[in-house]
This record gives C-alpha cells, structure tokens and sequence, in this order.
DNA sequence: GGGTTGACGTGCC
DNA sequence: GGGCACGCCAACC
C-alpha cells in the first residue's frame, strides 16, 4: 500500500486521511510518523496543498501541538474548523480543543 | 542552483 | 505562564 515515489505530501495525506472521526493529532505527530520530525512545517504546508487540490481529507482533524486551530483560517470560513470538530464531539474554547489530550491520536501509536 | 516561504516545535527569557 | 527567537526541511519562484 505504500509507493515508493510518492511526495512528501502525499504520505501526509494518507496519514490524515486515517485519522477517525472525533479524533485530532498533531502535525508533529504525522511528521515524526513520517520519521521526518524536523519537518512538521511541511506537514500544515502540505495540508494547504491539499486543500488547493480540493482533496477529500479531514485537515481540520490536524491541529498543533497545544490543540490550538492555528489553520482555521485557511478553511475559506474562520468557524470551518471549528464547527466541524464540534461536530465530531470536541470541546473547542478559543480556537483551542479543550479535550485535545484525551482525544489525540498518534498515528506512530495508532497504527505502529 | 539559490533564496524565500510556511496550518510547527523547542528552547530561552 | 506568555511571548520572542532560532532551527528544521521540503516545495515554490
């Protein structure tokens, strides 16, 4: 299931594409699965591209590390991304997941 | 090929 | 506890 060739981006995608209904990780998280933990600026970055290739992946799942929706302003709508994580049960208080902690999810734990 | 950018992270003040 | 500065690496121009 996994291509040799495919982007940085790509491998990002794949890694949000998992990510459960009503569960939120960190770009930190994707990238340090992705054994690139340096990196986890390409990983809001490839979130933009994917967003522009109007791709179908839960971007609003992927928040940083302190839960804080430091992205929603790339949804087109400010309240995007926190009306759909409310929707999937979260607490978000001031652009912030109250409950980020009991509801992350490592993929590198997750998915080993 | 070189410089800039960026939805981050960590460290230090 | 909040804010500022530096570092990181891949994509873009």
């Amino acid at each position: 299931m996994k291509k040799a060739e495919q982007s940085f981006f790509e491998a990002v995608w794949e890694v949000v594409a998992m990510i459960p209904s009503g569960k939120v990780t960190s770009y930190g998280a994707i990238a340090q699965y992705l054994s690139t933990p340096k990196a986890a600026r390409m990983v809001g970055w490839a979130m933009n591209a994917s967003l522009n290739a109007k791709l179908s992946i839960p971007a609003h799942r992927v928040v940083n590390r302190l839960g804080i929706l430091s992205g929603k302003t790339h949804f087109g709508q400010i309240d995007l991304m926190e009306t759909l994580l409310q929707n999937e049960g979260l607490i978000v208080v001031e652009d912030k997941i109250v409950n980020f902690k009991e509801n992350f999810w490592d993929p590198s734990t997750e998915l080993s």
